[in-house]
DNA sequence: AACCTTTGCGCAAACCTTTGCACTATTTTG
DNA sequence: CAAAATAGTGCAAAGGTTTGCGCAAAGGTT
């Protein structure tokens, strides 16, 4: 093999053998119109020297890259790289290759992240949306154009795009009910910010399954909180300085679940005698902690394979309406909620 | 802007004002052969029409696709996603896309995605050997063709490819010597296979560290195990089952500081004042426990970063010699080894 | 024997970009 | 005023692949 050429291409082999390089592709390619022995000796030689179809020359010639671009808020929380891993199975599965690219929780860099995406010619796109991301031009730009796009967990533009999201309300009234079912009567409940539909959804399974319960509504143990670790540990705090503190909380998700841990411990409360805990987050935090947290866990590699066979539904067929998948959580009961 | 059309090329340009296509071309790389009125025309148009130059074609003249490859074990665990993180950054400031691919830590799949990545025509590969891999012909195929490549965290063929590992027969003795500075005398270790080169580092480490501490070297003291949870478990219970248990005990990695704590927490005895624990592991689980578990942090973002100069110094210069970067890394002094 | 069909292959265009060279006007120089 | 330089532009090739069409030779049909 020559030195610093690195790739064979078919005019090599052609002239290698001596014929036309349309000879080379249609030989290679099976093509009835080729004789059988010229097709042997072909691909006889394709395969001793290694060739292998350039993708870029395919990526003009049939203006498919063969590659999705996914944008997601971060790389390094379990929950979007496992997502990324069920995208990526899917992907391979097509031939497809994934181009990642991280939003680190910001409009401007999620912005600059789909546009550079485009730029590559990515066949399409599929995001989950930044926290700060609460305007949605730059994906009208996609759907006007007819770019495959596809949303999963932080959605938006529903009905114009094909979206997966788990069942958030039902999460939290499984919840609810898990803890009702387990002699806790006052339940409280440490939400996020209100912008966030997967907050607002909690909140929703959070009160009607109380309603369900036959439990009352008691405002003052629904604490709000934004999602650091600090401000989960006042919340916490506010709730078990209350007179009659509740004897369950259940904190929307990892951070807080945690934080919420650490506050009760530290009042010299005991998990799950004096106070309940229930989160939701990923098994192996869950595990860890001690006593081992019961939570609702996302079928994130799930959630990730079906983002990705949305997004090829929407590339085989661009008109059909756009699918809204839900997929459904699991409540893993561990210590942390059992008397 | 037609449908089905999604990306406007120089030809379109072209005909729009009626220029050639390559006075078009030069007219957006600002060649002063092209008179002012021109360039400033056609500069508009693009950028009206939202031009960008296609990377396929680009790929095509140049024989650079501006991608890196990078091959991980695992894609879910915080030090491979972060190492990632790393690497994208410095690519991203290069103009550069990263490729990834997961190897599950099998060799199969290794040899796999070191060919697909190939076929893809990237400029290089960026890889963390999977725990199966003690055979490296898929590698030297690379080498000989001068495509850039380097090793990080597992490493082999040293000398031929740039490497970066941290430093992890240091990062052991800093253990031993902190548990020898804060009075613990009988230091347990539960090690790894032999074959892994991190083990053994870290296993010269530990004895280098009794000997610099003038402790003397129990072998007792040293349990393996393979690295799943429950081998660690019993390999807790033989160090505490012993006549003369270990005061402090210090484990290889995540997966075993968390089995030891369970394990010592269910014998009743209390951590740090019973038995110390540190452990190699990331920051976040480590402050999720309880106690707090000191430990080794690796400096992962860095590690990919380097990973990705190292590439890079290989691209501009393919004949230095490579680069072998050794990384520092920091222990963390949290609760559990500090009475 | 004259024509038609089939077989087997090559030419050239298309996808998009850059760039050396050629070409045409204009302007400058001797 | 003729010759030469210059400014401004277009042509065409190259990079790798597929594919409609054309073409030649061989075989088959009356």
């Amino acid at each position: 093999m020559e030195k610093g050429k690195r790739h064979v291409s078919l005019k090599d082999l052609a002239n290698e053998i001596g014929v036309s390089i349309s000879t080379v592709s249609r030989a290679l390619n099976n093509h009835p119109d080729i004789s059988p022995e010229v097709t042997r000796k072909i691909q006889q030689l394709a395969a001793a020297r290694n060739y292998t179809p350039n993708p870029l020359a395919m990526g003009l010639l049939k203006q498919a890259t063969r590659m999705i671009g996914v944008i997601v808020p971060d790389l390094v929380t379990h929950f979007y790289s496992s997502i990324i891993s069920g995208i990526e199975q899917v992907a391979e599965e097509k031939g497809y290759y994934i181009l990642i690219a991280s939003s680190n929780e910001t409009l401007q860099k999620e912005i600059k992240a789909v546009n550079n995406l485009l730029k590559t010619r990515v066949e399409g796109l599929i995001v989950c949306l930044s926290q700060e991301t609460r305007s949605y031009e730059h994906f009208d730009r996609l759907i006007q154009n007819q770019i495959p796009l596809v949303f999963f967990d932080r959605v938006c533009r529903m009905g114009e795009v094909p979206t997966v999201v788990v069942d958030n309300e039902d999460a939290a009234q499984k919840i609810t009910r898990h803890f009702y079912r387990n002699g806790f009567r006052r339940i409280g409940y440490i939400a996020g910010p209100d912008h966030l539909s997967i907050s607002q959804e909690r909140t929703r399974g959070y009160l009607s399954g109380l309603k369900s319960c036959g439990l009352e509504f008691r405002p003052e143990l629904l604490e709000k909180c934004n999602l650091s670790s600090n401000d989960a540990i006042e919340a916490t705090g506010r709730l078990l300085s209350l007179p009659e503190p509740p004897d369950a909380i259940f904190g929307i998700n990892d951070t807080i679940a945690f934080a919420a841990m650490k506050e009760i411990k530290s009042r010299g409360l005991r998990i799950p005698e004096d106070v309940a805990l229930v989160g939701f987050t990923d098994e192996f935090h869950s595990t860890v902690v001690d006593p081992a947290l019961t939570s609702i866990t996302h079928p994130t590699f799930e959630m990730g394979q079906e983002a990705a066979r949305l997004f090829f539904k929407r590339i085989e067929n661009p008109e059909a309406k756009p699918d809204q998948v839900v997929l459904n959580t699991k409540l893993v009961v561990r210590k942390s909620s059992v008397k």
